[in-house]
RNA sequence: CGGGGUGUAGCGCAGCCUGGUAGCGCGCCUGCUUUGGGAGCAGGAUGUCGGGAGUUCAAAUCUCUCCACCCCGACCA
């Protein structure tokens, strides 16, 4: 490809409410272009990165099995009724009519498409198991899209859907799915773990997420590096400390706290370290009014708790009044007469500091059972890094990531909802177990450029950069012995089948330099006069500090050595 | 949806408070010079000041309203 064709359009300053470095190196390299809110145009440089994602994913979901097909962008309304997702999905669910007034929508995912298929198609267990996927454009109606095209509304996503005749079945596919989002990521080039994750509204038992490692990354991952335990923060359990409760020690004192309402402040004021003090949540459960602690340096964990506790929300200031005739920072479990659950720390805790419920007033010294009966206990905190790993094998760290791939095991919910059933061996009808699995293709072009940029632009892994080479020839229009030879070594390169960009510009040189280094081009030419004389030509890396000569004649078979390493 | 903010040239912004000839930088066009890291000089083009209504002799500026977008909060690839 020459760049004099393609359409190289990058720009210095971007708009100012691109927030990520991924949306701010994608509007500056002409990847992509707003339209809309959470709505881009993919330009050319951009679709070259999302086509060769693209064309990974497919041929190592080909290879491992699973048969590619396309779905419908638009849907009928019905089926949607008919697996409850019409009222169930909210408004995040696109809905239209045409022009009969019949419901329409476009497609978040495929589940009820994929399964109408397969209720159709599948009636044998001779015919199981199957596994459908595709890499279509989708589209949510996100609250709040953001961050350009990492959290986007219409998006391209691979969704893979298989279809068993019993469990065992499903959970080797699992695996198989397990091993080939490994394959994928690692082909990409990009670094990532595989974490244990919530099952979340899809429902079912089994799931793992997929993140990039990224410290812009909105996910939290907890894993520990001496054993192979990751998991979604919000998953990650909390063990119990391995310290029983101690005997209490102190009497229980009240202490005027005055305008002091957060634990920083009262440990501050008692001069006692913040693990002495237990935090107050309040909160409503349907009608009732609930108490959670956790210790002062510990933060909730929104998830665990509403498994626990079922659905719940934040309780205002008036219901809390209500409850404890107190106002909110000096609630605490002493006198309390609500249902109290205690996180595990907090429960084996001993003589600690927490609200009087009485406006400006703490208790130090306060203890379980003796002076606040005991409570419920549960694991309702997040995690801290160096808490201890819960398969027992060191400690846990946290890292930061951007959920590129998701697998479920759905077992039978959608194909019990949308009666897909086959006949087993004996003629009697079963519902299908199912899985699926999903990889955001166009948030990956994002989230590797998240993890790998620096301050020059883009550095692209080379299996998804738009070009894996570029051949700049300095002077072309000028110089005629430049330009024949700089045509000779690109017709040879492409003749071995490299994506080599032949940067053709009439631009100055630092221009070319600079656009090669913002598009994130991992390896660089560069013909001039002077290397044509010598019998050279400069080859640099793009992390490379300096660049290096190589002889003019075997230029092939340097960038060949050099794309072996790199 | 709730809370905060912004809409002025293709992009980034100033001007608005205190009403009176619409500006700066980048980009774009022309010419000359320059040519190994986003060139220099000279000249030039480009605006329904987000839309509508109102106040006023006069509105980018004040008021109302609608629209769009962005930022902060309740789970998604």
């Amino acid at each position: 490809m020459r760049s004099s064709r393609h359409f190289i359009s990058t720009i210095k300053e971007v708009p100012a409410d691109a927030e990520l470095v991924s949306h701010k190196l994608m509007l500056r390299a002409g990847m992509i272009r707003r339209l809309a809110a959470g709505i881009y145009t993919w330009m050319p440089v951009g679709l070259r990165v999302v086509r060769k994602i693209e064309a990974i994913v497919r041929e190592e979901m080909n290879r491992a099995g699973a048969t590619e097909l396309s779905m419908p962008v638009v849907q009928p309304a019905e089926l949607w009724r008919e697996s409850g997702r019409w009222d169930a999905y909210g408004p995040e669910l696109l809905r239209f009519k045409d022009r009969h007034e019949r419901d329409f929508i476009i497609q978040p995912t495929s589940e009820e498409v994929i399964t109408e298929i397969a209720r159709a198609e599948l009636r044998s267990y001779r015919k199981l198991p199957v596994h459908f996927y595709q890499i279509q454009t989708k589209f949510r109606d996100e609250r709040r899209p953001r961050f350009g095209v990492m959290r986007g509304r219409e998006f391209i996503m691979k969704d893979g859907y298989s279809f068993h005749a019993d469990y065992e079945s499903l959970e080797r596919e699992y695996r198989n799915m397990y091993d080939t989002y490994t394959r994928i990521f690692t082909r990409l080039g990009l670094k990532f773990r595989a974490v244990a994750a919530d099952t979340g509204a899809i429902g079912g038992t089994g799931s793992h997420e997929f993140q990039v490692l990224a410290d812009s990354g909105e996910d939290a991952i907890a894993w520990a590096p001496d054993s192979d335990y990751a998991a979604n923060l919000e998953l990650a359990e909390a063990v119990s400390p391995a310290e029983k409760r101690k005997a209490p020690g102190e009497a229980m004192q009240k202490i005027a706290t005055p305008g002091k309402s957060t634990c920083e402040d009262v440990a501050a004021l008692l001069q006692l370290p913040l693990q002495r003090t237990i935090k107050a949540l309040a909160v409503m459960q349907d009608k009732e009014f609930v108490l959670a602690f956790v210790r002062g340096d510990h933060s909730l964990n929104e998830i665990k708790t509403q498994k626990f506790l079922g659905t719940f929300r934040f309780a205002s200031e008036t219901e809390i009044r209500t409850a404890l005739a107190c106002k909110p920072g000096y609630i605490g479990p002493v006198g309390a007469k609500t249902r109290i659950v205690a996180d595990r720390t907090v429960a084996a805790m001993a003589d600690f500091v927490c609200g009087a419920n009485e406006e400006g007033f703490h208790l130090t010294g306060v203890n379980w059972s003796r002076d606040a009966g005991e409570p419920e206990v549960a694991d309702i905190r997040n995690i801290r890094e160096g808490d201890p790993s819960p398969d027992g094998k060191g400690t846990l760290k946290i890292l930061r990531g951007i959920e590129v791939g998701h697998i479920f095991q759905l077992r039978t919910k959608y194909s019990e909802a949308l009666k897909a059933t086959y006949l087993d061996a004996k003629g009697r009808p079963q519902p299908m177990e199912m899985g699926c699995y999903g990889i955001g293709i166009t948030r990956i072009a994002a989230a590797a450029i998240e993890q790998n940029h620096d301050e020059r632009g883009i550095v692209f892994p080379r299996p998804i950069a738009p070009f894996e080479a570029c051949l700049v020839p300095l002077g072309m229009h000028k110089n005629a012995a430049v330009r024949e030879a700089a045509e000779k070594l690109y017709a040879e390169l492409l003749a071995a089948g490299i994506d080599v960009l032949l940067e053709d510009r009439d631009e100055r040189p630092g221009v070319l330099f600079a656009d090669m280094d913002l598009l994130g081009i991992p390896h660089r030419l560069v013909l001039s006069e002077r290397g044509l004389a010598a019998g050279t030509i400069e080859y640099k890396g793009r992390t490379q500090a300096a660049a290096e000569n190589a002889p003019l004649g075997s230029t092939l078979q340097f960038l060949k050595d050099k794309f072996a390493t790199a």
